[in-house]
DNA sequence: CTTTAACCCTGGAGGC
DNA sequence: TGCCTCCAGGGTTAAA
């Protein structure tokens, strides 16, 4: 599923060739996303110059002069370049045609959402779906004491507090658990418990883990740039503890647990990670 | 405000 | 081989 790795250099990919160029026509071929695909985006954007390409958490944002194209992958999407003569497949819902590239949203389970936010309406920041996000974990104000400060006076569990967004975005299911692996913090720790140093520890941990995983995306950038075929799903995932239960951990060979919190599944080592 | 659960959807896995 | 059931998951939204 797309993290914010995957989203990341999905943007840095689109934004090799999209900004300056004219979006020759945006086609859409199944509205029926997880909001309604906005009737006539397709005339709104069509004809227009992508002034650039950036990201929020994961959402990204496709910027025109008179508006931002919000794009979400869900958990299945995928938005690459593929051949222009090339057959859609299945799943294919959106495409965007440039003069000598074109790019196909793919989604099987249509989780993900394009939507439109006119530049009249002011900053896409204050969209409601991006006015209440963290801050970015790249962000040099992502700090320990960022992170001990926002934690203050909550009660949820720390992973629980991680994917909920509000506080830094970008640690979905599989690195909030390997990011809490990395600083040896129990998942069902309440966050408001948390002391300032493990709060440092874990903030570096999340950076380190989504930087990781974004260095290891860089060999597939040349890839999505240049795709003919069917690219690699998506990044080789390197988990110390996703999906390993029963497994050793790979620090003390302790089994790895798998719990449940929140309806989603929490994977850690009941040694090295501690309340 | 906080917490919990339902919901959107399809492919894949497992049972029979 | 086929049919049925169950489950995963990001993130919004409604309900408690």
């Amino acid at each position: 599923m797309p993290e914010l790795p995957e989203v990341e250099t999905t943007r840095r990919g689109i934004a090799t060739i999209m900004p300056g160029r004219v979006l020759r026509r945006f086609n859409v071929h199944e509205a029926r996303m997880r909001w309604p695909v906005p009737e006539h985006l397709a005339q709104t954007i069509s004809g227009h110059v992508v002034q650039s390409c950036e990201r929020r958490g994961k959402y990204l944002l496709i910027n025109f002069r008179h508006g931002t194209q919000i794009v979400h992958l869900g958990m299945s999407g995928s938005l690459r370049s593929t051949p222009l003569d090339g057959d859609r497949r299945k799943h294919d819902h959106a495409e965007w045609l440039f003069d000598d590239a074109r790019f196909l949203l793919h989604d099987p389970r249509r989780f993900g959402a394009i939507l439109w936010h006119p530049a009249a309406d002011g900053p896409v920041s204050a969209h409601p779906l991006l006015a209440r996000l963290g801050i970015e974990p790249f962000d040099p104000a992502f700090t320990g004491d960022y992170l001990h400060s926002h934690l203050q006076g909550k009660t949820v569990a720390i992973k629980q507090a991680l994917l909920a967004g509000n506080i830094v975005v970008g640690a979905g299911n599989i690195y909030a658990s390997e990011a809490l692996f990395r600083s040896g913090i129990d998942p069902r720790t309440r966050a408001g418990t948390l002391s300032r140093p493990r709060c440092g520890r874990l903030a570096q941990a999340i950076r380190d883990t989504l930087g990781d995983a974004l260095e290891s995306g860089g060999s597939t950038l040349r890839d999505y740039v240049n795709a003919t075929g069917a690219p690699g799903a998506y990044f080789e995932l390197h988990a110390a503890v996703y999906e390993k239960q029963g497994k050793p951990c790979p620090a003390c060979a302790t089994p790895i647990r798998r719990i449940v919190q929140g309806q989603r599944a929490t994977y850690f080592c009941p040694r090295c990670q501690r309340r």
